[in-house]
DNA sequence: GCCAAACCAAATGTCAGACGTTTAATTGTC
DNA sequence: GACAATTAAACGTCTGACATTTGGTTTGGC
């Protein structure tokens, strides 16, 4: 673990990586506990200031947590699905926010996605889970909610979807993509018949995983895929049209 | 952007929340530049390193970047595909090889995500996708490719793939997936009868996409899934007769 | 008046030392 | 032997200073 001296910038980026490069090839098992910041800022013969800054940029990556007091120091963390899951939707939702994608590419790839999952849903789906989508069918048959409690519930449904297939890999995956697309559905407004018709499809999805109908699942969220799409464009086609 | 005196530890956890929240919420601009660190520490009334380690928090997740110089300071980063795909990857290798997942929940994740994107490939792909595509499969039948190279070669062609379906959200999103997956497939051997049938089978994924025939291209697919899972099972289940 | 070189100011990067706070282990007493 | 006080180790923060980079400004010469 040693840094480049004839690098002349950022010492700490520098020694960041040295670290983070050491525990991704597995030299730092997890649980480890680093040298003290004194005894790492001999070793690489900089300040404690210095090596601060390069345990900060670890900690933001969830890469090593820091305990204080006697036994204190930095320890290797342990990457758990909730802390990964938090990064890859703050990154995704501002990748989408940022670069202009378009809602037809972001939500293609939303229900792309989403049907990966539908076979292994219908063949894994607990009552559980069923009773999760059916709670939030009802909750979004409320004409009260606003838009954006509409998305959520929407999104709490898909989310019920993809865990119900049981594959954490997956859920982590797609839990990005799902709830990167919030901001982006809560751009659009829901007039009371385009919610009627959601939920209809949203009931015929929860029904078929019921049914355990992987094929029956894959064509409603083609149907639902189709009817976003449509739906996204003619609110869009009319905002357009009415501030040009 | 305010922090809470209140709460005892951390500050500059505190202060790169808020900056970031700020960042999310979209009141800081691509490009804005932030106030100095000197500005900033009177604002939140803390020390000038305390600023600095929120500051390079932020910076380890590529939210801002940093420049020196009399019109330096902190600006707010275009989130963009390389670094976002690189930070996943990072974040997926990890949370596989600490979290004991298995070879057969990783593989399933993983074709999953890949079947999602035949169909759009089949549609889009390009005459340079395909030959990418058909220049690894040629590679692969060098007998004396090492594993690894054999495993590089196995990810440009999927992410060849992937990335002819032509959504960038997709493709960001399963370059996790797919390249995540190489330490745990660096950890079978593959013996030439089996280098062979995934070349054929890579072949056959290569004529579909080139005859744009999405049917067949999953079926194709599916194979090769249940193929790479049964050779893993074979190759674990000698290792452990062997050291029991 | 124009151009180039020297200068300056602003900002980040780094350092040194100090003090406060937290926490667990140690020690001492009952 | 159990409980309380002490101690030491480590992180968290502060102050102040200096170094370095970099763009703008000024000044000098032509």
């Amino acid at each position: 673990m040693k840094i480049d001296p004839s690098n002349t910038s950022d010492l700490s980026a520098q020694i960041a990586t040295a670290i983070r490069d050491a525990i991704v090839a597995g030299s730092l098992p997890v649980d480890k506990r680093l040298p003290s910041e004194s005894e790492l800022a001999d070793h690489f013969a900089v300040s404690r200031p210095t090596v601060r800054e390069a345990l900060k940029r670890l900690a933001a990556q969830a890469l090593i947590r820091t305990q204080r007091g006697a036994t204190g120091g930095a320890f290797v963390n342990r990457q758990t699905y909730p802390e990964a899951h938090a990064q890859q939707i703050t990154t995704a939702t501002l990748l989408l926010s940022m670069n202009d994608i378009s809602f037809a590419t972001a939500c293609e790839a939303r229900y792309a996605l989403e049907r990966a999952c539908a076979p292994l849903a219908a063949a894994r789906r607990t009552d559980a889970q069923l009773t999760t989508m059916q709670a939030e069918i009802a909750r979004q048959q409320d004409p009260d909610l606003t838009d954006e409690a509409f998305c959520a519930s929407d999104i709490t449904f898909h989310r019920a979807l993809v865990d119900a297939a049981h594959n954490p890999v997956l859920s982590y995956q797609l839990a990005g993509a799902v709830e990167a697309m919030q901001p982006l559905m809560n751009m659009i407004t829901f007039p009371a018949r385009s919610r009627a018709r959601i939920v209809t499809l949203h009931g015929a999805i929860a029904a078929a995983l019921s049914a355990r109908d992987a094929t029956t699942c894959d064509a409603e969220l083609v149907a639902l895929a189709r009817y976003t799409l449509d739906l996204a464009e003619t609110v869009f086609a009319a905002r357009a049209a009415k501030a040009p």
